[in-house]
DNA sequence: AAAAAACTTGACCGATTGGTCAAAGCGCCC
DNA sequence: GGGCGCTTTGACCAATCGGTCAAGTTTTTT
């Protein structure tokens, strides 16, 4: 309240706030709020300390606006479900969007996984409303599909988290994927992945 | 160094390290090394800060302890994984140990959850050695499965890491599974978990 | 029961933290 | 090119951090 945001948006606000964003991405991923700290950030984004206050009212607010502007991206994989399509199809396509994300964007992959083993208390909101009314919807969905005799049945709700677990596995466990593939099969990890869970849900779900 | 450690092992040193362990669970698994600090588990352990500092070496030294005795419990349910039984049911019985794990320990799982995805540099020589090594030598019981077609073809590492990352997730996310679920499924969350993962694997593999 | 050993803690310390502030720099429009 | 508002920062602050220490209390040993 104290400090007086700036009226307009200019040019050096919109990138000054974005390299903040990008700093903070790659901080918060790895030492989660609690452990990351202002100079990291600033240091990373190439600014000073009071800079960064500058464009943020403080860390909590990086952290929140940052978990914000991502949750839409991140759940939009699912938006994409549609009715219409093929059932097998459809959820098979959603796997590999899935898995792209993960393959594409692991750092917000692990912020978000911090954030909810931390028990959330900051998207504990936006999971309770459209997060839920998104997946209850897609659930109806893949229910559908099932009392149609489309595809073979299931549970909607854990096919969602399985789907959830698997391919967020291959961002947030990273370390632990390669760690056990070892470096010869670096390059191909997310082609073996793909194909793996390919078959996993054409297995799980053909009648 | 140059505290020096008490000789024998007495009682008190056991009950006290035993809370000090308990209490460092709950908070290493909600905030990670970097965002726990001394005074709250401290607190959690109904000590006082120099108290807990008496009994570890410091902040780290309880960090590093607690993974290292957690570990062996933690890779045990692979170790029971018997080349000798019927492949579909000692893969069925080691998910469920697995899944066990994530209804009884969950904040070992997030412990270890969090350490993985901040890049473990404390634990990586274990993953890397004895984790490692354990893994292969499960995975060529599998490989061996598929080739005498006692199981559908799967990878291997593949088929482990979908499964450690299926089970983990009830009890990582489990906030997010128990809002997705609502209230009303909070009983059979984990029967019905059960339930669906019996279900996949036995999809997947039968041949 | 007395001495030794083990245990406990209030007071304290230097380092780091998130954040402030006044003053100096900079860019952009007239 | 001069002025005004946006931007930047060095110096600083209070709070919190991990950890120390000397002095006390309790438990165990003899």
């Amino acid at each position: 309240m104290s400090r007086p945001r700036p009226s307009g948006t200019t040019r050096i606000q919109r990138e000054k706030r974005s390299a903040i964003f990008q700093a903070a991405l790659d901080i918060f991923a790895e030492n989660g709020l609690r452990g990351a700290t202002l100079d990291q950030i600033a240091a990373r984004a190439g600014l000073s300390k009071p800079n960064v206050i500058y464009y943020f009212e403080g860390k909590e607010a990086i952290y929140t606006e940052l978990l914000e502007s991502l949750l839409d991206v991140w759940v939009d994989p699912l938006r994409q479900l549609s009715a219409d399509g093929e059932p097998i199809e459809e959820i098979l396509a959603y796997t590999r969007r899935k898995l792209a994300m993960s393959r594409d964007m692991p750092r917000e992959s692990r912020l978000f996984a911090t954030e909810i083993i931390q028990n959330a208390p900051r998207v504990r909101a936006v999971l309770e409303g459209p997060l839920k009314s998104l997946v209850d919807e897609k659930a109806a969905v893949v229910a559908g599909w099932v009392r149609e005799g489309r595809i073979a049945p299931v549970d909607p709700y854990h096919l969602f988290f399985s789907l959830w677990a698997m391919t967020q596995h291959y961002a947030d466990f990273d370390l632990q994927v390669g760690t056990v593939l070892g470096p010869a099969r670096d390059q191909t990890r997310y082609d073996d992945a793909d194909a793996y869970l390919t078959s996993l849900v054409e297995r799980l779900l053909r009648v």
